[in-house]
DNA sequence: AGAACAATTGAACAACCGTTCAAGTGATCG
DNA sequence: CGATCACTTGAACGGTTGTTCAATTGTTCT
């Protein structure tokens, strides 16, 4: 049915072990497993490809910050920043934590900082 | 087979060297420097926001591929696969070589499998 | 309790985006 | 040449997305 010719280049650098996305599936399960990998994968980038939630992002690299405050620094009404935030927090990019009557938002992790890093890297060419 | 644990991810970078982005501006110019690199990073991402075009970057990190090659490969019409490639090269992310009747893509540089890389490496969490 | 502050939520609207379809280009070969 | 293959392009449609506005929740203070 589907025989697909791969082509036999040299491979420079061996897939990693974490997924089989690179390879060809040898079965069904394998197969949705890479499909909802897939589709993980671009639900990722589309948090990324938004100015705001960017510039959210890496005005949170320099730590925690309350939405008002964030809202200050970036010129935009709180409400448009509490839904980029939300956004954020359902990728599990921001953690948020209540103190007070303020909500202070902060990164989850290191993969945020690299991500945009190399992002930055293909940018500046 | 490999038995790696995870793949070796870019080594972080000290910001500075790279650009202006994290500082806050010192001056006007600088200011709008940072903004042209907001506006191109998130340019980046939506090229990698979408299924199709992450199945295609995928595909090619086989190797280089013709067009037909790929509407086969992923079930879609050729028509909707070029338009894909289209994105892609601009964002000088694959680059094309014309032999005969056939047209051949390629991944342009290693950014993009680093780039696919780490965002797996969020998503399989 | 009520007033004031901080943030979230929902609906609505305009912009944007990916696919499809149909028409177009460019290359090869009889 | 005309035919055919391989791909590109443009317009159009349907679906998604980000912002705004208004209403609402949650918290602290008097």
């Amino acid at each position: 049915m589907h025989n697909r010719e791969r082509e036999e280049l040299p491979e420079e650098k061996a897939p990693e072990s974490v997924c089989t996305l690179w390879e060809t599936p040898e079965n069904e399960e394998q197969r949705l497993e890479n499909e909802e990998l897939l589709y993980e994968l671009a639900q990722l980038y589309k948090v990324f490809a938004d100015e705001t939630r960017i510039r959210i992002l890496s005005a949170l690299l320099d730590g925690e910050a309350a939405v008002g405050s964030l809202s200050q620094r970036l010129g935009m009404t709180m409400s448009a920043v509490s839904h980029s935030l939300r956004v954020l927090k359902s990728a599990r990019l921001v953690r948020c934590r209540r103190e007070g009557k303020g909500v202070y938002y902060s990164l989850c992790d290191d993969h945020v900082r690299m991500i945009l890093l190399l992002g930055l890297d293909h940018v500046a060419e």
